[in-house]
RNA sequence: GGGCGUAUGUCGGAAUUGGUAGACGAGACGGUCUCAAAAACCGUUAGUAGUAAUACUGUGUGAGUUCAAGUCUCACUACGCCCACCA
């Protein structure tokens, strides 16, 4: 039989038998499986979705096989702008394009033998299922967890349409490359910061990979910090900045208010109100990419008023800037410009001192050490671009000028004075001095230990003008000029290395290391001196500890027109009012014109049958609300939806969402695990808090494949000619073939590049699988020779299903069909255990085979169980070195005692010769693995 | 700029979690079968030297910890993804 024949005719038999349905309610135990389910789109299934849901399928049918009662669903999240765009090209309603695409998906899918549960089928556009996503919004309402906000949005004037932020990247619209400018629109939104913390706090209670947990904790950016209050100098007035670095209050030089502060103008000096207010009115009429742009040289501009450090009393110029941000922390920070990047950008352009609070420490600190202030002097001739260096040879290798500083001498003072002295050179300009560096080192011919505080100089070379070298006896180097390379290659000494990065590229210093011109915080590193401050703050009354999250709340409305409306009326009299829920669905118009309109509304604004409506509350005239809700929301809740997916009484019962608990294993894309996970991990929380679902986490195990590649190693796109579509492979080598390819060609969590040589091989693989038909024989029970690897093999393949190891479960399964090639003969049984085990990631041929020796089905059956009395090694062959280094292997007996061991690896002929002449110091045997002689 | 991840033969990738690096597959080369080809089968395949036994080198770079490092620690480089004036 032809393999599509096979295919065909086992797909069939699946349906009719209806083997993949899960019911609601077995004795068995319930096991849901979900796997991100598509957007439908028009270029049809990918073969990245072939790889997951051949692994969560691989998965599912081998949990069947072990009794449980599988939940392998899927669905379509089919609301979405692509559907919408297509619509107003051809006139047509998005729900004609999207019901053309689920039934090509859905007809692949089939023909790749997915074991779907296809009777839990349910799209995010059916109105029976978006239904529930409005009633959920509603609940949203009443809890006073949705409110209207004034946000701005992304607007292409020429589209006349609000664009997403990816739409709108780099500040150009995506579609027609005009500018996009900023529009304040009133929007609909969840809040779902007054989750950050249970969201962070509800990761302990799953078992989500762990950089799937992190990519979480980043996006909720939890910060612990500190308000600190400033109080306004001549004033009664305070402001509050929130900081994490509150550590660095001794340096802060100055403090920003972000233009949008409440108190500017009341603050702001008389001379100055005319400058702050134009600046004001510049900032808003620029749009946030404009102030959120890289690299822009920072503006701002002094109010004329004084705010007082509370930490020194001293007075600090008050500025504002669009650097700060309103919606961050307190709108208002403390500049500490040594400290901070965009402070010390700052500082440097409007010339605010700028004062080290903190030194990097490099060496090693160590307990008696001798204090000295010192200097690194770097002399760069423009001429050449080389730099001075004095190279001692052997004995310290290539350094700049270094020295220690006299008493009462300032450091440039000392470097001038180095230089001459070292080198006679003695015509120079002072670039710069940089931030000091904490150093501890041992000197050698004094026999003690030094810390050093330097100072990183920076000279130019005016001219050649050199005098005499004023050299101590023991200074015995070559002055040498080198260029940027050399430099960077010998000079290797921690201290020089990093003075010459200071000064070479100046900029605030961001790191650790201990505090200095800070008080009480003296000496201390970045934590202790944090911890400390807080503290004193507290004490003091001037601030508190402050936690501060990223995330902020959901922006839920969309205007857009494919999306599910949001079931609010607005009435003059009443304001806004929820639909009742006994009128949902609120349906979609049925129109054929999408068009937006002029104002950037969604298109349904342009509906008047639909949007005129009576206000639920008064009965008199209202209108509905246009913008519809964002993709997200639909994607929110499916999982639970598959649990009960025909209920018309609630969006699921609890009795269905206590039966299958929560989802056991959710596999989707890495892009996914930020966002749609947070936003399901809220929805299901806030339904949690009232009453509405069993747990407060519905998920527990979520795994993020990796993508499929080009063969050039880059991500398909038509554009550049490198998709694969799987009807073609299909096609040409059979399901299996593309099934066990696609599970074989990597580590599953990762990209991976696709490779049709790689699929040639699988093909071959499954051929010798078919070919070993031939030598079955028709004995009974299993060949002996074969029970030890035969076990071994249920074993791998059964934790490597758990674990993501595909690629490997079937390398072990390859290997035990080379053992069975080995042989004359294989019996039945031998037979069926290769086919069974094969089964979840080749259902069709394996099924057809095991047909052929006359056993029942295999996804009737049962999965085998690993014995492990059959996979005891008896003996075992280990490995001798000498000093590391392999020399020799032994056969032991796996319990052979230690001494026998030794005597054995000391015998091993290889060993003898390389123990020749040496002393044997000590022999490590590590029980079964290895043994290591150690010798002198 | 930040966060996360990755780096192993010609290629995709293994490595019992610190214990014989390169499993399995691909490709290449040589052979068997054939009039021939395909398929299949057998052999070789990290590099260098050697007929061989064997020796040396070798998991992005540099240091370190250890009897022992692809695996742990630190620094660096390159690439990928996500985020980004987040104080």
């Amino acid at each position: 039989m032809k393999f599509n024949e096979i295919e065909k005719k086992w797909q069939n038999y699946w349906e009719s038998k209806k083997s993949f349905e899960a019911i609601n309610g077995t004795q068995k135990p319930p096991y849901y499986i979900l796997v991100e389910f598509p957007y439908p789109s028009g270029s049809g299934l990918h073969v990245g979705h072939v790889r997951s849901y051949t692994a969560q399928d691989a998965l599912a049918r081998m949990k069947r096989m072990q009794g449980y009662n599988v939940l392998y669903p899927m669905g379509w999240d089919a609301f979405g702008a692509p559907a919408e765009q297509y619509a107003i090209k051809n006139h047509i309603h998005p729900k004609e394009a999207v019901q053309e695409n689920i039934k090509t998906f859905k007809k692949q899918m089939k023909t790749l033998g997915f074991s779907f549960d296809w009777s839990r089928e349910f799209a995010t556009t059916d109105p029976d299922y978006y239904k529930w996503t409005q009633w959920q919004f509603l609940q949203f309402y009443k809890n006073g967890m949705a409110y209207k906000d004034t946000i701005p949005v992304n607007w292409c004037p020429k589209c006349k349409s609000v664009l997403s932020n990816e739409d709108a990247a780099g500040g150009v619209c995506e579609r027609c490359g005009s500018k996009v400018v900023q529009k304040e629109k009133s929007q609909w939104m969840l809040r779902m910061s007054d989750y950050s913390e249970d969201l962070l706090t509800g990761l302990e209670d799953t078992n989500f990979a762990e950089r799937v947990k992190l990519g979480q904790i980043n996006w909720i950016g939890k910060s612990i910090g500190a308000n600190i209050n400033f109080k306004i100098d001549g004033t009664d007035k305070e402001f509050t900045v929130f900081t994490t670095r509150c550590d660095t209050l001794f340096g802060a030089t100055y403090c920003v208010l972000a233009p949008e502060h409440e108190y500017i103008l009341d603050i702001t000096a008389k001379d100055k109100l005319d400058e702050v207010k134009a600046y004001i009115d510049k900032c808003a009429t620029k749009n946030e990419m404009e102030r959120t742009e890289l690299n822009k040289e920072k503006t701002g501009v002094f109010i004329g008023a004084y705010a007082i450090n509370p930490v020194n009393q001293e007075k600090i110029p008050i500025y504002i800037s669009d650097y700060v941000l309103a919606s961050y922390g307190t709108g208002a920070i403390m500049a500490v410009p040594a400290h901070d990047t965009r402070d010390y950008e700052f500082a440097k352009k409007f010339d605010i001192p700028i004062i080290q609070v903190l030194e990097e420490v490099t060496g090693v600190p160590k307990e008696e050490e001798s204090f000295k202030n010192s200097i690194v002097a770097i002399v760069h001739n423009p001429k050449d671009g080389k730099y001075l260096t004095i190279n001692w040879g052997k004995n310290g290798g290539r350094l700049f000028v270094g020295g220690t500083r006299c008493d009462g001498e300032s450091a440039v003072d000392c470097a001038v004075r180095e230089i001459a002295e070292e080198t006679g050179y003695t015509d120079l300009e002072l670039i710069g001095e940089d931030f000091k560096i904490n150093h501890h080192y041992y000197a050698y011919n004094k026999d003690k230990y030094f810390e050093i505080e330097a100072t990183p100089i920076l000279f130019e070379l005016k001219s050649d003008k050199r005098e005499k070298q004023k050299l101590d006896e023991d200074e015995n180097f070559e002055v040498e000029w080198v260029d940027k390379k050399v430099v960077e290659k010998e000079v290797v000494y921690e201290l020089h290395k990093k003075s010459f990065e200071y000064v070479l590229d100046p900029g605030a210093m961001i790191g650790d290391g201990i505090h200095i011109n800070s008080g009480f915080l003296n000496g201390l590193n970045k934590q202790e001196a944090i911890d400390k401050m807080i503290e004193w703050l507290e004490e003091n009354g001037c601030g508190e500890k402050k936690v501060n999250y990223k995330m902020r709340d959901w922006i839920f409305s969309r205007q857009r027109f494919w999306g599910e409306p949001i079931p609010m009326i607005y009435c003059e009299k009443c304001g806004w009012v929820p639909m009742k829920e006994e009128d949902l669905p609120l349906l979609l118009p049925d129109v054929a014109e999408y068009e937006p309109t002029e104002d950037g509304e969604s298109p349904l604004a342009n509906i008047t049958d639909w949007v005129n409506t009576t206000c639920p509350c008064c009965g008199g005239a209202a209108r509905r609300e246009t913008d519809t809700m964002p993709n997200w929301a639909g994607s929110s809740w499916y999982f639970l939806r598959f649990m009960d997916p025909h209920n018309d009484k609630a969006f699921a019962s609890m009795d269905a969402m206590k039966y299958w608990n929560r989802v056991d294993w959710y596999n989707g894309g890495m892009e996914h695990t930020a966002r749609h996970l947070l936003y399901a991990r809220f929805w299901v929380q806030f339904l949690y808090n009232i009453g509405l679902v069993p747990n407060k986490e519905m998920i527990w195990t979520r795994v993020s494949h990796g993508m499929v590649l080009g063969s050039n190693n880059e991500k398909m796109s038509k554009s550049k000619g490198n998709v694969i579509n799987p009807d073609d492979i299909v096609k040409e080598y059979g399901v299996d073939t593309l099934r066990v390819y696609e599970m074989f060609m990597g580590d599953y969590q990762m990209d991976v590049s696709w490779s049709t040589d790689t699929l040639r091989g699988c093909k071959r693989f499954l051929d010798k699988v078919i070919r070993l038909y031939d030598k079955v024989e028709d004995k009974k029970g299993f060949t002996a020779s074969l029970e030890m690897i035969q076990n071994k093999t249920i074993k791998k393949v059964t934790d490597d299903l758990l674990n993501l190891g595909y690629n490997t479960a079937i390398s072990a399964l390859m290997i035990l069909a080379n053992n069975y090639d080995n042989l004359e003969s294989i019996s039945k049984d031998d037979y069926n255990l290769l086919l069974t085990l094969l089964n979840p990631i080749a259902p069709h041929v394996t099924e057809e085979l095991n047909e052929m020796i006359g056993y029942s089905p295999i996804c009737e059956g049962k999965w085998p169980v690993c014995d492990e009395s059959k996979i005891v090694e008896e003996e075992k062959e280990i490995a001798v070195q000498v000093n590391g280094k392999v020399r020799a292997t032994i056969n032991i007996r796996v319990d052979e005692e230690e001494e026998s061991i030794k005597e054995k690896a000391l015998k091993a002929e290889n060993v003898i010769k390389h123990l020749d002449g040496k002393e044997v110091v000590k022999i490590i045997v590590i029980k079964g693995k290895i043994v290591n002689i150690v010798v002198k």
